[in-house]
DNA sequence: ATACTTGCTCTACAGTAAGC
DNA sequence: GCTTACTGTAGAGCAAGTAT
């Protein structure tokens, strides 16, 4: 095959190239095109001379986008893939963990499939803990030693071992995701995890309330007023989280059958969670004024913020004289009915927890039965103790 | 069992409506 | 107009939760 040269590619001269035995074009314009193997189609670059050197960057592919709009559009895309260009040579360049930190921080912070709340901690964790002991280290600096040394012993002293887990995590993250796209030649964190440091875990605290603490707190639930009296008990009635509580819609009530319908958008593991409730607890949520969608809101237009129920909760706290949280309602909702014998299984699919494969056979009718007659005897405790 | 992600809590601070 | 109480936001730490 020959090679035809023109001052000016134009779609006419491409076609004519694919007519003759031609494989590459030309511009004066510093562009050039390539007919690929199979003669579909081509693509067009930008052409750049080092000395000697020929560097060449994709632009576009033709037929994909003409000669005409290639030409037109010329300055715009030539900036935009020569950025890409320089971005990937950069990269390449990373030569400590402080530049693949940085990396990993802006780039959580612009993909918008991560989540808020893991952009926050992990930024945090990289912006106080990571970047200020390893920022200088170079990639082949990073090995346990240097990480047991500047990481794990200076945090160990002052951190719970659950937040120096989820420092090494992110760190790992990081690593991981740069090496996978390339950005790194090689993983120096692959080998290590947190057990190389110890073999300690972080342990799960237990709840801070007891099944005998339930009549002091219920006193003290009920001499608040109405709205924060309906929330505490509708929390502790259901054992639900403060956030899905907090979002409480009406529409989400239903009497025929009676049913709290908790959309997946607002639990925590995105599945709708539908509890077989009370009337007892129907009738208490409608004691108070309908404002708009949300039950518990204070214009009725917006939920309360989550801040501020956990402030309901510190005074709610104060006045029972035990230092508790909305978790420990949960907690304490789950203790209470182990104690009265309700089903270890019923328990978890009340709280909407994920149960693994033998679990799963429970998934039917009769379940459902259970759960509303272990709610009902949860209910009928309130009955007992108080009158609401 | 380990790895990884998400939610909750605490602290500090700011805006705003109510009460004086 | 000033103070105060209530509500909301943001950043950091911790632990619960799910995925592997």
């Amino acid at each position: 095959m020959t090679k035809a040269v023109t001052k000016k590619i134009t779609d006419a001269s491409i076609r004519a190239a694919f007519k003759k035995e031609v494989r590459y074009l030309y511009d004066s314009r510093r562009v050039e095109f390539h007919i690929n193997a199979a003669r579909t189609g081509g693509t067009f670059y930008d052409v750049v001379y080092k000395g000697k050197k020929r560097q060449r960057t994709k632009l576009a592919k033709w037929p994909a986008i003409t000669a005409a709009s290639l030409f037109q559009e010329l300055p715009a895309i030539r900036a935009n893939a020569l950025a890409d260009r320089k971005a990937r040579l950069a990269v390449s360049t990373y030569h400590t963990a402080g530049e693949v930190l940085m990396w990993f921080m802006q780039h959580i912070d612009a993909d918008k499939t991560y989540s808020v709340s893991y952009v926050s901690t992990a930024s945090s964790y990289i912006g106080n803990h990571l970047l200020a002991k390893l920022s200088e280290a170079t990639l082949s600096e990073l090995n346990k030693t240097r990480l047991y040394r500047t990481l794990y012993m200076p945090m160990q002293a002052d951190y719970a071992l659950s937040t120096i887990k989820g420092v090494i995590s992110v760190l790992k993250t990081a690593f991981a995701r740069a090496y996978e796209l390339g950005l790194i030649a090689r993983n120096p964190i692959a080998d290590i995890t947190f057990s190389s440091f110890t073999t300690t875990q972080p342990e799960a605290k237990p709840g801070k309330l007891k099944p005998h603490d339930l009549k002091a707190l219920i006193k003290a639930i009920n001499g608040q007023p109405t709205q924060k009296r309906v929330f505490f008990m509708t929390q502790l009635l259901h054992a639900t989280r403060i956030g899905e509580t907090s979002l409480a819609e009406w529409k989400q009530f239903s009497n025929a059958p009676l049913e709290w319908s908790i959309p997946e958008e607002n639990t925590k593991n995105n599945t709708e969670h539908r509890l077989p409730i009370t009337q007892h607890a129907y009738d208490l949520i409608h004691t108070l004024p309908k404002r708009g969608d949300y039950i518990f809101s204070s214009n009725g237009d917006k939920p309360y913020a989550i801040r501020t129920l956990e402030r309901w909760y510190q005074s709610l706290s104060d006045e029972v004289g035990i230092k508790f949280t909305s978790h420990d309602i949960r907690k304490l909702a789950r203790d209470c009915w182990q104690d009265m014998g309700i089903d270890w299984v019923i328990g978890e699919m009340l709280l909407n927890h994920e149960r693994d494969g033998l679990d799963k056979r429970y998934m039917h009718a009769h379940s459902r039965e259970q759960m509303k007659r272990a709610l009902g005897e949860w209910g009928d405790v309130f009955c007992v103790c108080s009158v609401i």
